[in-house]
DNA sequence: TAAATCTTTCG
DNA sequence: GAAAGATTT
């Protein structure tokens, strides 16, 4: 056996040097040394995912040879297609709302309203609430409300077109797939519906799903839907998947001009097609699930919640046509300023499936005269930053190994990050003494979103200032985000934090203050959410503690600075040059 | 979608 | 010696 480069030094370390090829890139024939690196990641890799998840089953994804969960969706499908072909419709036709909770743009409750029709049958909407799914996949309290809350309006909607919701809590997720093939065969359904959703724990169900419907003689359809683009439709010239913005985002703008049929909405819902309130009446009593135990909001976070951001379909849409009339002709220039509503804010209905990244973007490209990348500029950005959720998602779909606590960029696997209980702490309350990084982590615990520009500049300030494990950061967000997506969320800390793909260079080290100067330049974002500060009025208030406002910080009793800036990026510098250098 | 530092240019 | 430009991290 050839000798091995001894790398770093250290307990539980693996040398593998052969895991990265000359080009660099990751060998996925076989497990991913970061995969035996429970030692060190041990508290993360433990508070992530429940045990059952062990890294033997990380590596599956991981492994190349063996397949993605989308293709074992695919291929359940290819085994199960003798047995599904002969099925024919009966009693009722059953849709599957997940993260897709509207009527409006939806494609498979299109289809399955359309196999109603067809069949002259009923349509029955179908929701399952899985504490267990909401706690293993990390779901903010204030994102389970906002998906109550939507229920509601979505129950109430669906009943206007005689078409009932039965709604249902399920302990466990395990269960689901043989409560829903219980669920069709109570109802006499053979024809069950839902959109895809692309993280791993999903994809895997959804083939299980699929096997079980096809020996219980239901025939399960899936549609992709919460991409514009569906995953895997974009290869470079050598049938590879991006891993670039730019180049990916070229073929994107031209797979949609070349399938305009891409960004039509699908077809508005009519009434049920068959008669639910005779056969199935007692569906339309059902009520929406209460939170449990461990996702409940106080009285007030939910009073706050509920105004910032109403619920439903029909505010999303609203609030996109507000945007696009008033807003988007400022929003090239004006996105990265952090004060005031300068962005669309629909991050949240994004991530619920409130509303259809497709009819955005359609609306955005009819606003802009019918083209996506020319004319207004403000359009244009728009679009492209919603071009970056599908980017972020097809990624996830062709490298899963993403959901299991790997970064993308596996040189830096072994960095030595930090694990301080109380630096973490400060960053999370916004204590750090930096105002900028502070005033955003407040809005985030009050408002529970952020602005897109200091979500980079609290990510870069934790993974390259503190120098702590980016996935603290990344599970933070998750906590508490009420747009939390798995994919973008990833997506954003990846770059942020140069681990993931395209991120930024890790060289480029943002100043908090250079940040604080250029996107709040008069300070009204700090003073809004960090009040120790509201009574200076000048460019001081960005560095109270030097620039002559020290009184004031100090009698506040804002905190000084927890580190040296300068010093910080020099570590920093070297703790990722190190890792560059030595690999995985 | 960076910032620091080094180098050149101009008055 | 400021400001713009190029290079480095």
């Amino acid at each position: 056996m050839a000798p091995q480069k001894r790398k770093t030094a250290g307990a539980g370390r693996n040398n593998d040097t052969e895991q990265i090829n000359k080009r660099g890139k990751l060998d996925l024939s076989r497990p991913h040394p970061s995969a035996q690196q429970s030692e060190n990641f041990g508290i993360v890799l433990r508070e992530f995912y429940p045990p059952e998840i062990s890294n033997e089953r990380c590596l599956a994804y991981n492994d190349g040879t063996l397949e993605r969960p989308i293709e074992t969706l695919q291929r359940a499908y290819k085994e199960t297609a003798d047995q599904t072909r002969a099925i024919e419709a009966n009693a009722a036709v059953v849709h599957w709302f997940k993260s897709d909770l509207r009527l409006h743009d939806n494609r498979a409750l299109h289809l399955a309203y359309q196999s109603a029709k067809e069949n002259n049958i009923p349509l029955i909407g179908l929701y399952i609430l899985s504490p267990q799914d909401l706690t293993a996949h990390l779901s903010s309290p204030a994102r389970v409300d906002l998906t109550l809350r939507t229920l509601n309006q979505l129950k109430r909607d669906l009943s206007e077109l005689d078409i009932p919701l039965y709604m249902e809590t399920q302990e466990s997720r395990k269960n689901i797939p043989q409560r829903i093939v219980d669920l069709c065969q109570q109802w006499g359904a053979s024809h069950l519906y839902a959109n895809l959703e692309y993280e791993v724990d999903e994809l895997r169900r959804e083939a299980k799903l699929i096997r079980l419907c096809a020996s219980n003689g239901i025939k399960f359809e899936t549609a992709h839907d919460t991409c514009v683009v569906a995953p895997g439709r974009l290869t470079s010239q050598q049938g590879k998947q991006y891993a670039v913005y730019s180049p990916w985002y070229r073929a994107w703008l031209g797979y949609l001009n070349e399938n305009r049929d891409c960004l039509e909405p699908s077809e508005e819902l009519g009434s049920n097609p068959g008669d639910a309130r005779r056969s199935f009446n007692d569906l339309f009593t059902s009520e929406v699930p209460a939170a449990p135990e461990n996702k409940q909001l106080s009285d007030e976070e939910q009073r706050h919640l509920s105004q910032l951001y109403p619920a439903g379909e029909h505010e999303a849409l609203r609030r996109l046509e507000v945007f696009l009339e008033e807003k988007a002709k400022d929003y090239a220039d004006a996105r990265n300023t952090v004060y005031g509503q300068t962005t669309s804010i629909l991050s949240p209905y994004f991530a619920s499936g409130i509303l259809s990244a497709r009819t955005a973007v359609e609306q955005a490209r009819k606003a802009n005269k019918g083209s996506l990348q020319r004319g207004e500029p403000g359009l244009v950005q728009w679009i492209g930053e919603v071009a970056w959720r599908d980017f972020y998602k097809h990624v996830l779909v062709h490298w899963p190994f993403i959901c299991m606590n790997k970064c993308f960029k596996p040189e830096f696997t072994n960095l030595e990050w930090e694990y301080d209980e109380n630096k973490f702490n400060m960053w999370c309350e916004g204590k750090t003494g930096f105002p900028i990084v502070d005033a955003a982590m407040r809005q985030l615990k009050q408002d529970k979103w952020m602005h897109n520009r200091t979500r980079m500049v609290v990510s870069s300030f934790l993974s390259k200032d503190l120098l702590i494990d980016w996935r603290r950061g990344e599970r933070y967000f998750m906590e508490n985000l009420i747009d939390g997506d798995f994919a973008s969320n990833h997506g954003g800390w990846g770059f942020g934090s140069s681990t993931g793909v395209d991120p930024q260079p890790y060289f480029r080290i943002f100043n908090p203050l250079r940040q604080s100067e250029r996107f709040d330049p008069d300070g009204e974002y700090i003073r809004k959410w960090v009040p120790e500060l509201r009574d200076i009025r000048g460019p001081e208030i960005h560095e109270p503690h030097v620039r002559g406002a020290e009184a004031i910080a100090q009698k506040s009793g804002y905190p000084r600075p927890m580190v040296d800036h300068a010093t910080s990026r020099d570590r920093a510098l070297k703790q990722y040059k190190r890792a560059s250098e030595n690999g995985p």
